[in-house]
DNA sequence: AAGATTTACTAAACACTGTTCACTAAAATT
DNA sequence: AATTTTAGTGAACAGTGTTTAGTAAATCTT
């Protein structure tokens, strides 16, 4: 009768806003000061709504994780033009870097957070996107091996390590704490090129790995 | 007249078992699941007595952050007994890594929350603490470089790099996003095991690096 | 068409949180 | 003995996430 289908619709179409306003609160205030009744408000609807549509704040938070995790793999995903693999390992860490200083609050949802994890822990499925991702840099550096980079490594080992230098710049630039060391004050960069020189000399150092 | 020192020394007493509750609850409860008012009970005091004696809770989460970051600076400071640097650096990053394992929510409060830095922020000194720590970090990779290690590459850079890969492992571990990549569920070692293999790996990338 | 039921939503409350402030005893000073 | 300072508190404020009882309106059943 098309009517339900309307409704249903409707309703999809509140979910999705009750996301975007999260989205938007979120990525504006933080998550710690964008609360239920914020988000309620911008949405013009009550505060008890939000929980007809989701399980608890976690739920919405882990929502945002999942569309931030597809954006990241969607950034990794065009560098699939990139034929030479050590090449492309050195675009997805730029492109890692950059993911994560142009959305800041989302990476950290992505990557900081534990609150989506509970939720993910919950519904076993999921965080495949993580996986995927994670599988996307363990092939490249298999790949980089291939052409005689990282001989004598564990394909795996060496991925987490180098995933762990990425997360590390990003976290101690977003946390603020980069900041606060002294390499940051004597240098006249500000701390966004720092990451910068800082990746750079990372390269360098991978570079160095091939016999 | 001793009775004022009596006093002073009481207050004194007071404000460190504000400290010592509040690390007990927060290394229990986590920052976030800790209150004033469960400090307070903890104390056995009303919860306003508590601002008598710091300012808002940042001040003390501030406080844990130094007393965190020196027990850091000591762990380092027991190194200064090895004296080839590159063996030094390594027993570094082992230190590094063992410090963030064993207190996870310590490392938490010193490398990752941003609540204390905005008490640094507003308090200028400080914080060379963890300058001092990156000092020592700086000095070691500079001495590496005078035996042959790291040659062309940014003192500096490199030394913000290793870092970042250290805190990067550190904090993917506890923050449990580790475990909920595949590597850790298909690897049937435990995740602190994990970590240390990939130290292990990653150690020989630097071991690589020298001429 | 009338009555019963489901749907979509909300006001109000609950149990918390950090923080402030007027207030009170007791101790110290004058 | 009277006054002031100290140390501590009860109660409140404004906020949080979440639950529940209740309400109109739309839908379904007879």
């Amino acid at each position: 009768m098309g009517v339900t289908e309307r409704k249903e619709r409707h309703k999809e179409d509140l979910k999705k806003d009750i996301l975007t306003a999260a989205k938007e609160l979120f990525t504006k205030k933080g998550f710690e000061a964008t609360s239920i009744r914020a988000i309620a408000e911008k949405i013009e609807y009550s505060p008890a709504t939000i929980y007809l549509y989701y399980k608890d704040k976690n739920e919405i938070v882990h929502a945002l994780h999942q569309d931030g995790f597809r954006l990241l793999v969607s950034h990794f995903e065009v560098l699939n033009t990139v034929t030479n693999p050590f090449e492309r390992l050195k675009a997805m860490g730029r492109a890692y870097i950059q993911f994560a200083m142009q959305n800041p609050d989302i990476y950290q949802l992505v990557f900081v957070m534990k609150e989506p994890l509970e939720h993910v822990a919950n519904c076993f499925e999921d965080w495949h996107e993580g996986d995927r991702a994670f599988d996307i840099l363990l092939k490249t550096v298999g790949e980089c091996q291939e052409i005689g980079y990282f001989k004598d490594l564990d394909k795996t080992m060496l991925s987490f390590s180098i995933w762990s230098t990425m997360h590390g710049m990003c976290t101690l630039r977003i946390s603020g704490h980069l900041g606060h060391v002294a390499i940051a004050r004597a240098n006249q960069l500000d701390l966004d090129h720092l990451i910068g020189a800082a990746y750079e000399t990372f390269v360098a150092t991978l570079d160095k790995l091939k016999s």
